[in-house]
DNA sequence: TCGCAAACTTGCTTTTTGCAAGTCTTCATT
DNA sequence: AATGAAGACTTGCAAAAAGCAAGTTTGCGA
């Protein structure tokens, strides 16, 4: 076999799941993307949660390789790359919201507008569409 | 200040919630909970996933700390602790079933039953309430 | 062609995980 | 009352991952 990876592959999905996001840093990226409109490592890296230089990279190459992120070259400057979701990733999207949801709930200190709460609680379905098409038309 | 810890809080609800169960296994125990029925040590311990006692120990007490779970002694065998998910952590419940969601997706090994996967789909809320009042009648 | 932007790498220290073995308390049996 | 074993953890150490600061590479723009 040519992956002799660390994944715990028992047929849990909550496993699966979490050997392929379950991190730091992972969703963190997934957020940045789906909510915050980043889309270079350089967006990426200049979040106030200061995530390291060389874990960045390291989990860049893993969320591609795993199929949720893909990097193309940005033709209006060869130096920029720029990283986008993928179908897979952007299924991603409803874990995200609930965990939004859950946060906004219980962290006193957690900043979600009240618009963009309203739009998870009343339809989230909804608000899922709405996020997808805002990641096509750039 | 009582806790110097290492937590990111800068508002962002992902970070938070990261911060509170984004490891390899919190979400594991809550899944155990939640979805297998475990309430004890032993239970977590003996899945296919081998946790390793230190370290679940240390989550317990986290899950605890962070008002996620609830440590109680079994009356009927006092070597025994029972442990439970708080309303705080019933409130996980959709964040596990969107992961389970997406993994049922896209992991082809993964095991789901079809039954199981269409309650999700079809009614999300109405399958959260059917596990929360299954939690409440033990 | 010079300087600078952007995307990484590299080397090293600190923290977290993983593993194997041991401790402590309570129950059940003799 | 003594013995063994179940259940819930601790402890000590090695391996892996994360964090930090500095360096490298390639392309752009003047």
């Amino acid at each position: 076999m040519a992956t002799p990876d660390k994944k715990r592959d028992t047929g849990c999905p909550i496993a699966f799941a979490l050997d392929t996001f379950g991190d730091r840093w992972s969703l963190m990226i997934i957020r940045d993307i789906a909510l915050r409109g980043s889309r270079t490592y350089g967006e990426f890296r200049d979040t106030p949660e200061k995530i390291a230089t060389n874990v960045l990279a390291d989990r860049l190459r893993e969320l591609e390789a795993d199929g949720i992120i893909q990097k193309t070259r940005d033709p209006e400057n060869q130096r920029k790359n720029i990283y986008a979701l993928t179908e897979k990733g952007c299924d991603l999207i409803p874990v995200v919201l609930e965990m939004v949801r859950w946060s906004a709930k219980y962290d006193r200190n957690t900043k979600v507008g009240d618009k963009f709460l309203n739009k998870i609680k009343r339809d989230r379905d909804g608000f899922e569409m709405e996020i997808r098409s805002r990641l096509k038309d750039r």
